[in-house]
RNA sequence: GUGGAUGUAGCUCAGUUGGUUAGAGCACUGGUUUGUGGUACCAGGGGUCGUGGGUUCAAGCCCCAUCUUCCACCCCA
């Protein structure tokens, strides 16, 4: 019985025309990576779980999807401990390897266990799959791609400066209008400490990251939930109504945050990196924004996001600095690192939607040759060998079906040209090409044929 | 994980208060046209109505469960 076939939920096949359009996007990331001098790297899709456990907070473990022992994986466990177990205990048991949940981790943990071999300060991109048990929407998917460029081994905020150079150039190779957003950790601690609640970093960032979505009132509402003092909110509110250009942002948190010893290193560090923006000509708006958080626990100095100006879908490049905590949990202290990851399922969903695409960006032959039988076949033969040496990309019709047929397939596939070579052509020493577009015809040499195709 | 919508032909969707053999457009196959596609006309194939139960003389339509897809929340690329 022929049952109706189906992928799991969040996955997606892609046809040719959208490989065609994704490999779009991957060469335009991956050619601007090269010409910053990042070198490629690749993970195994699987981890053991206990590398990527605990790195992504509760919420990322719940969201890892867990990969079954090979074998009988409930041979070792007695039926009691089955029916008295939770599920959290029990997937513990049956299950050693996950599906990578972002690149960052591996990538850490890939770090310290060549830590001999690699060259530091190590500039690595990494373009895979990642997966999520998440429910899927609005550009959200089980399975994704993400394209992350990360230097490792070096505190120098000039990385910090690189990375926003990539950011502006990816975006301004694929055509799209981007505002790139920027915090830093540090001095959301200052804030968390001067407000006297500095244990309660996480649930105040999270809180005011929904300051624009959700708006002042509701933020304020939040935090009384989460368990912050009114007193703590009071102090709270001059920060989240700060206005003016970066330069004035920082100077006026400043004066907020002077006690924090942490939070002033982090405005420094902003400084930092303005001033080297300031000698860049770059196409993208980079904003301070103090109430962008990020949810990923590592992060802690400088994190950016970077939304589209044209359509609502979230960010889609996002990263930041890492301190010896990723390294320093696979036995590795000392390392920094920063790195962001560009989204390119997310990017194809924002250039689709505004017809981005450049035309040339489907993947069918130049040419294709009708096939008119066996004798004409072996006429053809030589020919197309010719122009695939000359790189033209070209195809024959495998039957001599109908040329009603072997038309309509030229025309379906977007193939742009139509050889025709019959008898009287084969006696002419002649192509025959028509322009599937215009419909116009010509008869042509060898020669010309080569010089047209290459245009 | 929470809430809301959805599911009928390969695709997009009609289908009356429950009532005979469930329809359309596109796509597909053949023909008008044995060397000319994208436009036109004619004909044809294709559905156990997501799945499993239930109510009823009778269910695509009502009820329950389950799964899928989509949207929002949480969180995130």
């Amino acid at each position: 019985m022929a049952q109706k076939p189906s992928i799991p939920k969040g996955t997606r096949d892609f046809s040719p025309n959208e490989m065609a359009r994704r490999n779009f996007i991957f060469d335009t990331i991956k050619g601007v990576f090269q010409l910053y001098g990042f070198q490629q790297i690749e993970t195994p899709a699987m981890e053991n779980l206990s590398t990527l456990m605990g790195k992504y907070g509760e919420e990322g473990d719940k969201l890892l999807f867990k990969i079954l022992n090979s074998g009988d994986y409930l041979a070792a466990i007695d039926t009691n401990e089955l029916a008295q177990s939770t599920s959290t205990k029990l997937t513990a048991k049956i299950s050693e390897k996950g599906l990578r949940y972002d690149l960052t981790v591996p990538f850490a943990r890939y770090v310290v266990q060549n830590q001999n071999e690699l060259v530091f300060p190590f500039r690595r991109y990494q373009i895979q799959p990642v997966w999520r048990a998440d429910r899927p929407q609005k550009g959200r998917y089980r399975e994704f791609y993400q394209c992350d460029v990360d230097i490792i081994g070096s505190d120098s905020l000039l990385n910090e400066v690189e990375l926003i150079q990539i950011v502006d150039n990816v975006y301004r190779n694929l055509g799209l209008e981007v505002i790139l957003k920027i915090n830093n950790r540090k001095i959301l601690a200052g804030i968390a400490s001067t407000i006297g609640e500095a244990d309660r970093i996480v649930d105040i960032t999270v809180a005011i990251d929904k300051l624009d979505k959700m708006g002042l009132a509701k933020v304020n509402e939040e935090l009384i939930q989460k368990g912050v003092s009114q007193k703590s909110i009071e102090k709270l509110q001059p920060i989240l109504n700060l206005s003016g250009d970066n330069t004035e942002k920082l100077n006026q948190i400043e004066k907020v945050i002077a006690k924090s010893e942490i939070g002033i290193k982090g405005i420094q560090e902003m400084r930092t990196i303005f001033n080297y923006l300031k000698t860049m000509n770059l196409d993208s708006e980079v904003e301070l924004d103090l109430t962008l958080a990020r949810g990923l626990n590592y992060y802690t100095g400088a994190i950016f996001e970077v939304k589209s100006k044209q359509m609502e879908i979230g960010s889609i490049t996002g990263g930041g600095r890492y301190d010896d905590d990723l390294t320093g949990i696979f036995g590795l202290p000392g390392i920094s690192g920063v790195g962001i990851s560009f989204g390119a399922d997310r990017i194809y969903d924002v250039m689709l939607n505004l017809a981005l695409f450049p035309a040339d960006a489907i993947s069918a032959a130049q040419v294709m040759f009708v096939n008119f039988g066996p004798k004409e076949e072996t006429y053809c033969l030589p020919i197309l060998s010719i122009l695939r040496k000359e790189g033209i990309s070209s195809e024959i019709y495998p039957d001599s079906d109908k040329m009603k047929k072997q038309m309509n397939y030229a025309n379906r596939k977007g193939i742009k040209f139509v050889a025709l070579v019959g008898d009287a052509e084969i006696q002419e020493q002649l192509i025959n090409l028509k322009n599937m577009e215009t419909g116009e015809q010509q008869l042509v040499t060898q020669a010309e044929l080569i010089t047209l195709l290459k245009r």
